[in-house]
DNA sequence: GATGTGCCGCTTTTT
DNA sequence: GCGGCACATC
């Protein structure tokens, strides 16, 4: 390990990289001071200070002269790239001193590779014959292009029925993050659809053309014209010489397109560092290959070194032991044993509870009990495998006003309303992107797909797109309605107009026909209320159009908007949304085989292996208490005394009875509804139901 | 050609 | 149990 130079010694009670252990510091003082840095990775397991080394890092190269301009941070959320700059500045600030020029240290290269793919694509745009002026499909308008593209290739009339869009562009899209052939990502993950490897061919190949004429890209686009221009033997160089540190943070759940992006910009690997745990990659769903956090160390063409961090700070000592065994069963990883001083007499515990309403109020009451325990219901997450698992729990935390936010599963930008004010937005920035356009005309009353086509035909003739809307021929009882619109979007179209304002006009326009179309008018208004102010915090309509398809906002509080900010509440999050953080005390929902690993991903090895990994970081998520929920789905009341053995064998297939011993098993039944469970007399209930139905004759 | 009604299929995780 | 799609009607 290199030692730091003598030149820029600290005080050293002032000096933040003290509290680093071994580990930590060799990664923070790697080739710090070389001439060229070598490539590094940085196997960190869970809680193990991954975002500390790295924000200490990211300080550490700044400190010994790096430009924080030349600095490319790739994170796997916006919210990572923010907290990751955060503590940077934090630890230089302490080196410095506040108030100094390192006041408020901002990384412009900080973010997710879809952001800055788009970034990037936007400035090199003309050197690879691309408009700037793109707007960017999410997976809603993706699909919908595929299966407009489909129909016009007539696959969708044929005897046989053909995958359906959005199977198709799952297709796509893992054909393009993979680099594999279609005919592997057919035979590998999709095998009922062999049979139209041709035609997909063909319908990929039209689907490529459209995004091409409408100047529009999807998620795949941004990564992959990012790709090639850095594959490119001029341009790639180009790129690579705008950064000296390239740090990707949760290496393990990069694709194959992704590490080719930084093998293409960085071909030797030179100040490129990459950090992850083999053991929580979970995105396989997206392309995202272990493959490339193992084969890192032979990526390039000098060889990287490796560091791993398995000092746990984060768990007690008997979560980790369970934890651990938990994990041991996967096949191949790097080597690690997480360890912790954090002694602790309480094991996980495995709660036995007879169905889902159950756990719901059980779940509930553990809050509860816990916060008078004097752990904050902030400091209390609940886990789950998929966003639809928290239904009963979100009614009972309701009922028992808990107030709770939500990750994971939004859909925000899938409502409706919410998609009609960004379709004209889009339409606005963009005239020849179709989807938006045919989406935004189609609100005006009397305005069908037909005109809607007629007209996005008129406006990619014209040379000026507000006048070809204005001089449309629309149906005569639509005139009043188009002559509003057409007046709207001129005002969109004409430069100078300032952001946000753009967005209030839009609003305004299109309360009418909200109320017109939505009985629950307010509610929606609301949320588009809270899309304002969201709007509110971009600078221009691009960036904003940008950023709200990369980045959504991520957290819902059952439509109560950010208000709560300052409240007290329980987190409820998927376990892929809870990457990364930790909480005090965490429960999770449904660890039963059919939930954990989930039915639907049980088709072969490898999707069994991820569902483990899953498991393990939802667990490695807790810092002092876990808790694990079995509910015993197929509960039935007359057989409750053969409900011990039923329980066992609904348990995850991944606590096998030999790891029982780290967990405390309690079975739970409600003393009340103990009572409501003792069989009722048939006639009782009869009489009750008599009763409620004659109130009504 | 636009709009309303009924049926069928599906149903994880996310940039 | 929900939404998307196709068909039939106005």
């Amino acid at each position: 390990m290199p030692a730091v130079p003598d030149a820029i010694a600290v005080p050293p009670s002032d000096d933040p990289f003290a509290s680093l252990n071994a580990g930590q510091r060799a990664a923070v003082e790697h080739d710090i001071g070389a001439a060229s840095v070598r490539p590094l990775l940085v196997v960190a397991g869970a809680g193990s200070g991954k975002t500390n080394t790295l924000a200490h890092r990211v300080a550490r190269l700044i400190q010994s002269g790096a430009d924080p301009q030349r600095i490319l941070l790739l994170t796997f959320s916006r919210r990572a790239a923010g907290e990751l700059s955060q503590r940077a500045s934090g630890v230089l600030q302490r080196l410095f001193g506040g108030g100094g020029a390192h006041g408020q240290l901002t990384l412009p290269w900080a973010g997710t590779f879809h952001a800055i793919g788009a970034r990037l694509l936007r400035e090199y745009a003309g050197s690879i014959g691309l408009d700037p002026s793109f707007t960017i499909h999410d997976r809603g308008d993706a699909e919908d292009l595929m299966g407009l593209v489909r129909h016009e290739t007539g696959l969708s009339g044929l005897e046989k029925r053909f995958p359906l869009k959005g199977t198709c562009l799952s297709i796509y899209s893992r054909v393009v993050n993979t680099r594999d052939s279609l005919a592997a990502v057919l035979q590998a993950s999709f095998p009922w659809c062999r049979e139209w490897e041709a035609q997909l061919k063909t319908l990929f190949g039209a689907y490529v053309d459209a995004k091409q004429e409408q100047n529009v890209l999807d998620y795949d686009d941004l990564l992959l014209f990012w790709a090639e221009m850095a594959a490119d033997p001029a341009l790639g160089p180009v790129l690579g010489s705008l950064f000296d540190h390239v740090l990707v943070d949760e290496y393990q759940d990069t694709n194959r397109l992704q590490a080719d992006i930084i093998a293409g910009m960085k071909p030797d690997g030179a100040g490129v560092m990459a950090v992850g745990d083999d053991a929580q990659s979970i995105y396989a769903f997206r392309g995202a290959t272990v493959r490339n956090i193992l084969d890192f160390p032979k990526r390039f063409t000098q060889p990287a070194e490796l560091v791993t961090l398995e000092r746990n700070y984060r768990s007690t000592q008997p979560i980790l032991d369970a934890s651990n065994a938990v994990i041991a069963g996967a096949r191949e990883r790097f080597a690690k044993n997480l360890w912790t001083d954090r002694e602790s007499g309480i094991k996980p515990c495995l709660v036995l509870i007879p169905d889902e309403a159950e756990q719901a109020r059980w779940v509930c009451r553990r809050i509860l009990a816990q916060r008078e325990a004097g752990i904050a219901l902030r400091a209390q997450a609940v886990l789950f495998r998929a966003a639809s698992h928290s239904a009963a729990l979100e009614l009972e935390l309701m009922r028992r006003n808990i107030p709770f936010v939500k990750f994971g599963g939004l859909k925000f930008l899938e409502a409706a309303h919410i998609k009609d004010v960004l379709a004209v937005l889009r339409f606005a920035q963009n005239p020849s992107g179709r989807m938006a356009g045919f989406r935004a005309v189609q609100l005006i009353p009397g305005i069908g797909p037909a005109s809607a086509t007629r007209l996005l035909d008129a406006v990619g003739e014209a040379t000026d797109a507000a006048a070809a809307v204005e001089a449309f021929g629309a149906p005569a009882r639509s005139a009043a309605d188009w002559a509003a619109f057409g007046a709207l979007y001129r005002r969109l179209r004409t430069p100078g107009l300032r952001w946000p304002a753009d967005i209030e006009l839009v609003k305004q326009w299109y309360q009418p026909h909200l109320e017109r179309m939505h009985d629950d008018a307010a509610v929606r208004a609301a949320d588009l209320e809270q899309l304002v102010q969201l709007a509110a915090g971009h600078g221009t309509r691009e960036s904003f159009l940008a950023e709200i398809t990369l980045d959504p906002p991520e957290a819902t509080s059952d439509r109560a908007g950010p208000p709560l900010l300052d409240e007290d509440y329980v987190i409820l999050s998927t376990i892929h949304s809870s990457k990364g953080q930790e909480w005090s005390a965490v429960y999770l929902l449904n660890v039963v085989d059919g939930c954990i690993p989930s039915d639907m991903g049980t088709g072969s090895q490898d999707e069994i292996e991820e569902e483990r990994r899953l498991l393990y970081v939802a667990m490695t998520r807790a810092k002092d208490h876990l808790e694990l929920v079995v509910p015993h789905r197929f509960f039935v009341k007359q057989q409750a005394q053969l409900g011990d053995r039923h329980m066992y064998a609904a348990r995850t297939r991944f606590i096998t009875p030999a790891m029982l011993k780290h967990f405390e098993e309690s079975a739970w039944l409600d003393a009340a509804q103990q009572q409501l469970r003792k069989p009722v007399p048939e006639n009782v209930r009869v009489l009750v139901r008599e009763r409620a139905r004659n109130a009504w004759k």
